[in-house]
DNA sequence: CCACAAATGTCTATTAATCAACAGATTGGC
DNA sequence: GCCAATCTGTTGATTAATAGACATTTGTGG
């Protein structure tokens, strides 16, 4: 793709992301990003359409970089590592997850990460359980909703426990639910 | 002007001097630059000839920080002020200077230095000495060279000795200079 | 010494970003 | 409420940067 084009929307969502820890969603004007950004206000509507779609593509963005560094092209869940590759990389970057769920009106965060979480969730539980198909869906929609809610209240509420007992009590609830059969 | 010329001319010689850093002038490419600056290779001849444009260009922007950001507008010698602003700056930035001075081979920095701090040294003596026309200019001419050369060995040498002692050094000397009359 | 890879300098067609101007919508203070 | 200032969303003309191609030059290793 074009270089300017990356360029562009990098320094748009960098800028989008500086206000949003200033002065919070509302009070953000398409006035504010550009002049940030240091590029004409023009240029901004030529990438978005306003700045709700900037929020999307920020969630969006994240959701995917948060995927892509922890488990690139491969299973997500159900491994230790992943667990523990997942938290460490939102310790890292905990001030940017947190001002995006904080922000986060449509629980878009939630929902993204689910669709990914959800498709890799059930071919895990599809090895791992030998169960008709209702049943493997229940442990399957059990455990994503699970972990999905413990990293939206760790991320929200850190430091409330480390990186490493997150990891620990998830992955063994989940050990214990999956040996249940 | 148009930000993409200011923003691009930017990325060259940030890229420039990373690079001169890195490996030194003589083995920088063309291609070195624009990599390294992540544009194309095509823009960097829209703005520079070659790499000395490049080189000279970045001198010259790199003695016109200097210079405002020691004396905005008004006389930058003989003043103790002045002196203590231009040491401290030099020795914030002084990987820049070093770097620049090592690698100019045409003296150009000390020559478009020099530009300046004449004329603004002529205005000065002009003031303090009333001396007919060909002793002014001498006066002028010692300060000025001496200036420079202290300027130079500075940058070269450091840490000979704190931006402290050289200002009070070379402040001390000229006051006596120009006490002689 | 030759071959092959990399860098150069230049070109064209295309695209993204720019500025400036606009009328209409919001907002905040008096 | 109203005025002024700001923000909005869109436009049109212009300019800078892009990719890609090209023939030429440089320079390094076999």
């Amino acid at each position: 793709m074009d270089r300017r084009i990356i360029k562009t929307r990098k320094e748009i969502i960098n800028a989008f992301m500086k206000l949003l820890k200033k002065k919070g969603f509302e009070k953000i004007t398409i006035q504010d990003i550009a002049d940030e950004a240091d590029i004409n206000r023009g240029t901004v509507y030529l990438h978005f359409e306003d700045k709700y779609a900037i929020m999307d593509y920020c969630i969006d963005s994240y959701v995917g970089k948060l995927l892509e560094n922890c488990a690139p092209g491969e299973e997500i869940v159900l491994k230790k590592e992943a667990f523990n590759a997942i938290f460490n990389y939102l310790g890292e970057n905990l001030d940017i997850y947190k001002l995006l769920l904080e922000n986060d009106k449509n629980n878009s965060f939630n929902q993204k990460l689910k669709a990914t979480v959800e498709s890799q969730t059930e071919m895990a539980v599809g090895h791992m359980v030998k169960s008709d198909g209702a049943s493997a869906e229940i442990y399957t929609q059990f455990l994503v909703a699970g972990f999905l809610g413990v990293i939206d209240w760790w991320i929200r509420n850190y430091p409330a426990c480390t990186a490493e007992e997150a990891t620990d009590i998830l992955f063994s609830m989940v050990t214990h639910i999956t040996a249940i059969e």
